[in-house]
DNA sequence: GGCGTGACGTCAG
DNA sequence: ACTGACGCCACGC
């Protein structure tokens, strides 16, 4: 099997939990390309027309949407709020809460 | 086989 | 904080 960065970006953002988000570089890291980001993106662009990926889960390294407004920007905005994101001035996400981090975190009091 | 592309990231000014 | 420039690199044509 050929695995290409890109099915394995696919697995990655599948397995992104509800409620959590993931950057671009996080992804391609884990994809094993921290320099990768922009293949994210590809990928991204692409697996919304193939598959239905949670695509909104993917944001920028500042913790804001990507997407233009008036092309997916609310869209994205309203699909996050809606699994618990919540958007902080300026439309960011904290990231420090909200990122996916493939492993457990520690049991934190809020 | 070569070139452009891109929902980014990082650094310099 | 903001802007501009550059780097990175798989994938499609």
């Amino acid at each position: 099997m050929v695995e290409t960065f890109e099915q394995r970006t696919r697995e990655l953002i599948k397995r992104i939990p509800k409620g959590k988000v993931a950057t671009f570089g996080l992804i391609a890291t884990m994809a094993g390309n921290p320099r990768g980001a922009r293949q994210v993106v590809r990928v991204l662009s692409s697996c919304i027309a193939k598959d239905k990926l949670p695509w909104h889960r993917v944001i920028n390294r500042e913790g804001k949407i990507s997407l233009p407004i008036g092309n997916g920007y609310e869209e994205q905005h309203r699909l996050l709020e809606r699994e618990g994101v919540v958007f902080g001035l300026g439309d960011r996400v904290d990231l420090s809460r909200f990122l996916w981090t493939s492993r457990r975190r520690k049991l934190g009091r809020s």
